[in-house]
Order: C-alpha cells, then structure tokens, then sequence
DNA sequence: CTCCAGGCGCCTT
DNA sequence: AAGGCGCATGGA
C-alpha cells in the first residue's frame, strides 16, 4: 500500500509548538474546561474525541496522542496556539483591577471548544462547584461515551458523549450521574441538537445578540450558561459570563463594594472592557477565585 | 449541622 | 427592573 505510506510518513503521535505567555496550568484547571486532569508533569484530556496528553516546557508546549496524526489542526484551534496574547492583553483598558488580574494569571489562555460538549457541560453548571461539574462530566462520559484508543498503562478514556446518544437516553438514566434537576434540561438541548432545531456550527456566523437568543430558547438556559458558549464554544470575544464570582468581582473592585444591580453590571460589563471583554472577564474569574480571597475580604 | 456552588424560571413587588 | 424562592446534590 504505497499512497498509504507515503501519508502515513509523517503522521506522527507527538508534536510541539512554540509558544509565549501560555500557562497551561491556568487554562485548563481555571473552569472554562471541565475533562483536563492534571498530572505530575501533564495534563490529560479529550479533545474531539481523542485523547490527549499536554506538557508545557519553557516556550515549548509538547503534545502527545494515542494514535497517530498528520493534520494536528483540530488540536491548534482548540488551544488556540496562535493567537497573540500580549496584543489580547493590550486591548483591555488600564485599571487597578485588570493590572492585578493579568500580573497574577498572565499566561492564561481561553480554549475553542466543540459547542456541543461546551453546551452541554455548562447546562450541568448551574449552582455547582467546579469540582462536582467535573465529576458528572466525567460520569457521563464514563457511561454514555465511547472507549478511546489510549497509550499503554493510560487510564481508559472516553468521547463526550453526542447529542444523539444523549436524546436517547431516559431521564433516570441521567439523573443517576448526579446532576439532578438538570437532566431534563440536559435531556431536551440534546433533542433540539439531535433533530437539527439549534445548528450549533452556524451559531458563529450570526450576530451576537441573535445567537445568544437561540441558545436561551432551550430550557435551563439563561444569558450566563449562553454567553459562555458564544465565548468558549462559538468565538464571540465580547460574551461576558456573569456569575457569582464575577458579579462579585466586578462589585468590589469597580463598584467600590457596593452590591452593583444586573443592570448596571450589564452595562459596566459592555462599556468598559472593550473588544476582548470575555478575556477579561476570564482573568478577573480567575483571579478572584486563586488569588482574590485578601483582596475581596477585606 | 449550615452554607453555598461558573443559574434558571417563575412569581411578586 | 429587582428581589425572593425552589430546585438536586454534595463540598467545605
């Protein structure tokens, strides 16, 4: 098989790219992703259905997978290692709190996720902790998903589970991942997936404001779960994710303590931090939640 | 034990 | 527009 070999020449199960200012640490363990598991010296994930192992070294970021690629694209994209983050860094305007947050978390970096996994994991989000949305991600996963090629002395891995195998499944057989009143929720966007009602792909070619409408028109979906897919999932730079860290955040460092209204931090949110507002609004989370605990107190 | 978690939907003011 | 409440489950 000659046309076979000549391709698979230069597929290759590791890869490395050059990077500045990419801590990896901070992008997969700050809660934007929810399937990274941190080892001694790497990181371990699924990314579109492959398993990955990911080590950061000085400028060089070393990839690692099971099986054998010659187009790494698909993994580029979802780290997003071409995107300049010091000209990101500049376009956030210049104030105490923003100084403070990229001084402690300078390096972090937001992901492209898959839409469908992103939706779907943050419709498992609400009022829970970063640690137990990881737990019932994985739980779905180990259950409903399919086995994946692994390395040798690897822990078994699995896809995230499709829309179309999620639509298929009963309620109980969901809330037995724990994710409780959700599952109805999770239940129905897999539904409108399935049978094509929501087009997740087509989501980045609209307007924000449109896109943001069709994502709350599913059940349990509001405008925090929504704007973070158009941030995470869809390329919506602007999606500013307002959650309890952040309202607190905001409240604290640009309202001077005061208890801002939804409104006003709405409109705060849209005015003040310009094209890359959703970057900053991860680094502000981030901070707040790693570093913030003196800083909010007191 | 209590409090709260990367919220949402519905209700009342 | 803003505030209150219930919702499942389990960390801290």
């Amino acid at each position: 098989m000659p046309a076979a070999t000549s391709a698979s020449r230069r597929d290759t199960t590791r890869l490395r790219w050059r990077v500045e200012d990419y801590d990896l640490d901070a992008t997969l363990g700050c809660g934007q992703a929810f399937r990274w598991r941190r080892g001694a010296a790497s990181w371990t994930g699924v990314v579109s259905g492959r398993w990955v192992r990911l080590r950061k070294e000085k400028h060089t970021l070393h990839a690692e997978t099971a099986t054998p690629h010659a187009d790494w694209r698909w993994l580029a994209e979802y780290l997003q290692v071409d995107s300049d983050l010091a000209a990101i860094l500049n376009t956030f305007p210049d104030d105490a709190p923003l100084r403070a947050a990229v001084a402690a978390c300078r390096g972090l970096r937001l992901l492209r996720q898959e839409p469908w996994e992103c939706l779907a994991s943050f419709i498992l989000s609400s009022t829970k902790q970063i640690t137990q949305i990881r737990q019932i991600v994985e739980l779905v996963c180990q259950r409903f998903g399919e086995p994946l090629p692994v390395p040798p002395v690897s822990a078994p891995a699995f896809s995230f589970p499709s829309p179309d195998r999620i639509a298929r499944l009963s309620e109980s057989e969901l809330r037995a991942c724990k994710m409780g009143f959700r599952a109805p929720h999770l239940l129905a966007a897999a539904g409108a997936v399935a049978e094509g009602r929501l087009d997740l792909q087509s989501l980045q070619t609209l307007p924000l404001p449109e896109a943001k409408e069709r994502l709350m028109k599913l059940e349990g979906v509001g405008p925090k779960i929504a704007d973070c897919v158009l941030l995470f999932a869809c390329g919506f730079g602007q999606a500013f994710p307002v959650d309890v860290w952040v309202e607190r955040a905001l409240s604290k460092l640009y309202f001077r303590r005061r208890k801002a209204t939804p409104r006003e931090l709405r409109e705060f949110a849209a005015s003040h931090f310009g094209p890359n507002a959703g970057y900053a609004q991860q680094y502000l989370f981030h901070f707040i939640r790693t570093h913030g605990a003196q800083k909010l107190s007191g």
